[in-house]
RNA sequence: GGGGCCGUGGGGUAGCUUGGUCUAUCCUGCCGGCUUUGGGAGCCGGCGACCCGAGUUCAAAUCUCGGCGGCCCCA
């Protein structure tokens, strides 16, 4: 047994979707484009995803809370950039039954503009900061480009939004590098090596001052946005009048920061992780993180079943979850169930395992085997699903290292995108006319200049395309 | 904005050019039974479809028009 990623990587698209619906992450038959339903299977990994964030949120002093979905179209308009920015992508509530709406009402696309109003009333004094709250909604955007689930829809079913407000600029900048923070634990649990970079000025969040993106490296070499940090200074402060009491009784804006994230963390976890088999799931959010295929022989007299419960039992026991499969099929098929699914560990109990007390392991990442004695079986158990988080992380981070190449010219940069694509860092000038221009001969987006920025600067080189001197590395990659 | 292709059971498809045993093919899936089980077994029985509407015709999955939906290419 050897691990293929052939398809995975040359035809990853098609493997892509054929997998959402294969091992029950949605179905995409939903007959509106662009919005799939959540099954059951799927639905489990993300709510395991998700109670990672709950539990970073709590531990950094975020407050839940729940906005509803529908935004006035008066609010929505307050911050110039804002609209702007999303005008093109909202869906519209226009009539109420028979009749049309005086102000109509948005579907948010974000949160900001429902959120801020309420801001200015909750918001009273220096002693209410830093102010620090999330949810986890949906949004909806109509997004005209190609659709693709979990990673462009148009209804996010799971958007992660963290709205904070301080009372100076410092303590917005120091709630960024928290959010690193919580994300760089949230990426941990999911073995998912990534890069953060700085957003240059044209491709900024709508209103923001700075915006920061974390991506991975997918199979196919494109990149994939799995969170965004925006500092929005005092901007939507202004738009939306929110202000605080300092403590010498004068009055000033607030500082915010936004946090964003979606189930395109999922989508990232699948694809990152995945081969030709299917679906890997680090054994943190796997649903099942061991499954027991009992292997049935005629005339034996021993139970295999029977057997299969004890240990199922015995492992729930020392907390790991776990599954019997009792179904009327062959075992081969669950091997292959299992394996598409993505389940970390499968232990195989034969009549051959009853009588001598032991049980085979395989391992879903390196489909290695082996048998381990009964006795030991938790602390075994325990010690693969370590292993196995480990060396996702591992192959996960050499796939990434090396999709990511710096170069001097942009004839370099073009042979990177020719063959095996992912991050291509070139000298830049800083200048936007030339970034702009770069992204045209290179057909790919700028993500920005590393985080943190004195990663960034550079000296003694001339920027790839004017030939200036180079104040940055600028980082290049085709986008999903 | 311009051009092209396509809609047949849950999924993938044959049939359409030349309308007629199409009472719609095959694979897969699903349900029931027997049998089997250390890597997708086999046999028997069953379930399940022509995107919608109008038209032409003795007769439409097949031809015409309209609608809806999907995909691709170019700008």
């Amino acid at each position: 047994m050897k691990v293929e990623r052939n398809k995975w990587q040359n035809n990853f698209s098609e493997w892509y979707n054929e997998l959402i619906e294969t091992a029950g992450i949605q179905d995409k038959r939903y007959p509106v484009k662009g919005m799939n339903i959540w099954l059951p299977y799927g639905l489990r990994i993300m709510r395991n995803i998700e109670k990672f964030i709950h539990e970073e949120m709590e531990r950094t002093g975020h407050q839940e809370v729940l906005f509803p979905a529908l935004i006035p179209e008066t609010e929505f308009q307050k911050e110039a950039e804002h609209i702007a920015g999303f005008e093109g992508e909202v869906f519209w509530v226009t009539h109420a039954g028979h009749d049309p709406l005086d102000v109509r009402l948005i579907l948010r696309p974000t949160s900001e503009t429902a959120m801020y109003s309420m801001f200015a009333l909750w918001i009273r004094s220096h002693a209410d900061l830093p102010f620090k709250i999330y949810q986890i909604v949906n949004v909806y955007r109509y997004e005209t480009k190609h659709t693709r689930p979990l990673i462009r829809v148009r209804e996010i079913s799971r958007f992660f939004e963290a709205h904070t407000a301080h009372d100076s600029f410092e303590d917005a900048e120091r709630q960024i590098k928290e959010d690193l923070e919580i994300f760089d634990n949230l990426a941990k649990k999911l073995a998912l090596p990534y890069i953060v970079s700085k957003r240059p000025e044209w491709d900024k969040f709508p209103g923001a001052y700075y915006s920061l993106g974390a991506e991975v490296v997918m199979p196919d070499g494109r990149t994939l946005q799995i969170g965004t940090m925006h500092n929005y200074k005092q901007n939507f402060a202004k738009a939306y009048n929110i202000m605080y009491e300092k403590e010498d009784g004068t009055h000033e804006y607030v500082h915010q920061t936004t946090y964003g994230m979606s189930e395109r963390l999922l989508a990232a976890v699948i694809a990152v992780h995945g081969d030709d088999r299917g679906m890997v799931l680090p054994p943190t959010i796997a649903p099942i993180q061991v499954v027991i295929v009992p292997i049935p022989k005629k005339d034996s007299p021993y139970d295999v079943f029977a057997y299969a419960r004890e240990i199922a039992e015995e492992l729930k026991t020392a907390g790991i979850r776990v599954h019997a499969d009792e179904r009327d099929i062959r075992p081969g098929r669950k091997f292959y169930d299992w394996e598409l699914k993505g389940v970390p560990l499968r232990i195989e109990v034969g009549p051959r395992d009853v009588e001598g007390q032991k049980a085979v392991l395989a391992r879903r990442d390196t489909l290695e085997k082996f048998t381990v004695e009964r006795a030991e079986l938790v602390e075994k158990v325990r010690e693969t699903l370590d292993a196995i988080m480990e060396n996702l992380y591992a192959r996960a981070k050499e796939f990434l290292d090396s999709h990511i190449k710096r170069v001097d010219t942009l004839e370099e940069a073009k042979e990177v995108f020719e063959d095996r694509r992912g991050v291509v860092e070139i000298p830049w000038c800083g200048e936007e006319s030339c970034g702009l221009e770069m992204e045209e001969i290179l057909d790919a987006k700028m993500l920005g200049i590393p985080y943190p920025e004195e990663e960034a600067k550079i000296e003694g080189k001339k920027c790839a395309h004017c030939g200036k001197d180079a104040k940055f590395i600028a980082r290049f990659a085709r986008t999903y």
